[in-house]
DNA sequence: CTGAAAGCGCTAACAT
DNA sequence: ATGTTAGCGCTTTCAG
């Protein structure tokens, strides 16, 4: 039935098959110029005859615009990023985009190389989680006109572009606050932050922030998210007239340091917290295993509360209180910024926050 | 310091500064063909100097190779796609691959646009996990040559192609097996298949397998990995000496059913079901608060296992018992026997199958 | 080992 | 409105 063909139909094919000539056809198929509804017609037929498809490649060669978007965030595997993802996925094929996606593990120099591979795809735009907020020199080039960047979840100042994220110190200020409330004054604070500072040149902003941590973190935040829900929570504690605001900071890295570490730490100082704050779903895992191990009961023994309504957070017992980020609105927003940049070029960098939402829920009680 | 430059520097551009011909630049760039090494040293230097990066798209267009692979999964929101999809990307880029990602929500409309639009961009291969095991004719026309495709998570036996999965029907009966040896009969089973059959022409195996729900779910499974979880289950309730193999079971539609209602009706049946499986961890999630709703406790009223070593089933107390999947290496392997097609061509179709784990945790007990 | 020339499939000026 | 011509950046015969 169906006629031998080892080669896909071309251009060529079509406009022979139309009784056109090749530019006539492009201009039909590609949906550009002008056209005889004739011609149009003529040639919409031959291509469904021929079972054309045009060659996304030789267009992109031409236009320069590959339709497609690089995504590079630290894992695909934690639920924020998955959340974010597939916002961002939704959105970019909604607008005929597809995606490319580049996992980080905050490691700065896998983020070097994922940028500058899917640059070298050609990509119209990139979304990127920045591992570190100040060393950005990879990103600052790519801004310069060769192609837009928007940034997801983290912002960096010195980088004259989008941002999309959420009111870090805002929502940990807020979280902390709800746990002074209950009557909390021992409030530890778990966080990771990416791959240490490499010291290349990178004219970036200064982000100080020592953090009272067994052995490494003497250097400053990389992330933002980071430096602001420390921030919000240093603001909350200070706010309550709580003077020595790092006695329960705990700043781990990334591939070096286990939350349930940290937090077994913790419940082994001598007047240990009463209240863990986990800056993200994956770190309350550990924080919540280190808390299991010791036998000690949420919220009776200790109260907690963390960063990302992940799925779980409502099936343990007690349910988690949480700050819920709106996860795949992050990801649809920074598409949205991303095509607008790529569409109208250049222009003055915007910084778009969401709101974070409170979720009351079953992890906190007052202190014993 | 650096010099001015619109434009990236091309294949001429290093030649000229090389002083060399296209050719010999682009061989040795290239890294083929035979160029002295004294030349060879020269492109080099130029390429460097002038930050030359070989243009992806007219390479391809010669090549006909992109490096992209393409990812078709139900959601990246989904553990186990994440999992999978992690260890699709790594596995890729070690192997100097990229990859395209699409979402199908198991939606067989969603699942045919993302294969011809991955195919447009000219992806070397594709890693699907088919919304329907039977429905398979727009995979059967990609892989008579066109694109190589590698099935993930689910085979269809009815395309000649790898599959890359586990041992479903075993895990399955496995799991029921251990609910047995607890002494449990009346047994559960709660899952999700994706879209309805749509009576297209598509020569496809069979899978008659009728499911006592209430209203839906008359025709055939479409997913295998369903078929077979479900075959394990009747297997091992009849090896056990349960004849009605059907009456806890409860198969509902991706988008038309809620997990936790088709759990609330089986607990209000006069004769409930003192276990229930889970054949994901996105199902157990709705069958734990199901069974929270209605204020039983597990293990102590009813056990739960579930496919799926997610994250939370370790934090959830209980700790949910479960069958893990080697999910990184399900889609590291699928990687695997995708770039063996791509570079070896046609070959038999090969299924590889993976071992499942079960781990035993706090959630099954002896019925009361 | 190297250079000249052809051409992948398409779009975009420029004529007509 | 349509056709002609050029060319995107690269690889690849084919001569030399």
């Amino acid at each position: 039935m169906t006629t031998n063909r080892r080669r896909a139909a071309t251009i060529p094919d079509v406009a022979r098959e139309a009784g056109v000539s090749r530019s006539t056809a492009s201009r039909a198929l590609a949906d550009y110029g002008s056209v005889s509804p004739d011609a149009r017609e003529r040639v919409r037929a031959a291509a469904e005859k021929l079972g054309y498809r045009a060659n996304q490649l030789a267009r992109s060669m031409i236009t320069g615009r590959t339709h497609t978007l690089g995504v590079v965030i630290a894992d695909i595997q934690n639920p924020f990023f998955a959340g974010v993802t597939r916002g961002i996925t939704d959105a970019a094929h909604t607008a005929g985009y597809q995606v490319l996606l580049a996992n980080t593990d905050e490691d700065l120099g896998a983020e070097r190389a994922a940028v500058k591979t899917l640059c070298d795809k050609h990509v119209d735009g990139l979304v990127v989680a920045p591992a570190s907020t100040t060393e950005v020199g990879h990103l600052a080039a790519l801004v310069e006109g060769v192609c837009p960047v928007v940034l997801l979840d983290r912002h960096a100042p010195s980088l004259p572009t989008d941002a999309v994220t959420v009111d870090n110190q805002g929502a940990s200020a807020d979280a902390v606050r709800r746990l002074i409330a209950a009557g909390h004054r021992r409030i530890a604070l778990v966080t990771l932050v990416g791959s240490e500072p490499d010291g290349g040149a990178d004219g970036g902003a200064e982000h100080g922030a020592g953090a009272r941590t067994g052995e490494a973190a003497s250097g400053p935040f990389p992330i933002s998210t980071g430096v602001e829900r420390v921030a919000g929570y240093r603001a909350a504690l200070r706010a309550a007239g709580i003077e020595d605001t790092d006695a329960y900071l705990r700043v781990g890295t990334f591939h070096r340091q286990d939350p349930a570490v940290l937090t077994e730490e913790l419940l082994s100082l001598p007047e240990p917290p009463t209240a863990v704050f986990a800056t993200d779903s994956m770190i309350a895992l550990g924080v919540l295993s280190a808390v299991n191990a010791r036998g000690l009961r949420v919220p009776e023994d200790i109260s907690v509360v963390a960063f990302d309504d992940a799925e779980w957070t409502r099936v343990v017992r007690p349910r988690l209180s949480v700050v819920a980020q709106p996860v795949q609105e992050l990801g649809a927003e920074a598409v949205r910024a991303l095509l607008t940049r790529i569409e109208r070029g250049a222009r003055p960098p915007r910084h778009i926050t969401l709101d974070t939402t409170f979720i009351t829920r079953d992890s906190v009680a007052p202190p014993r």
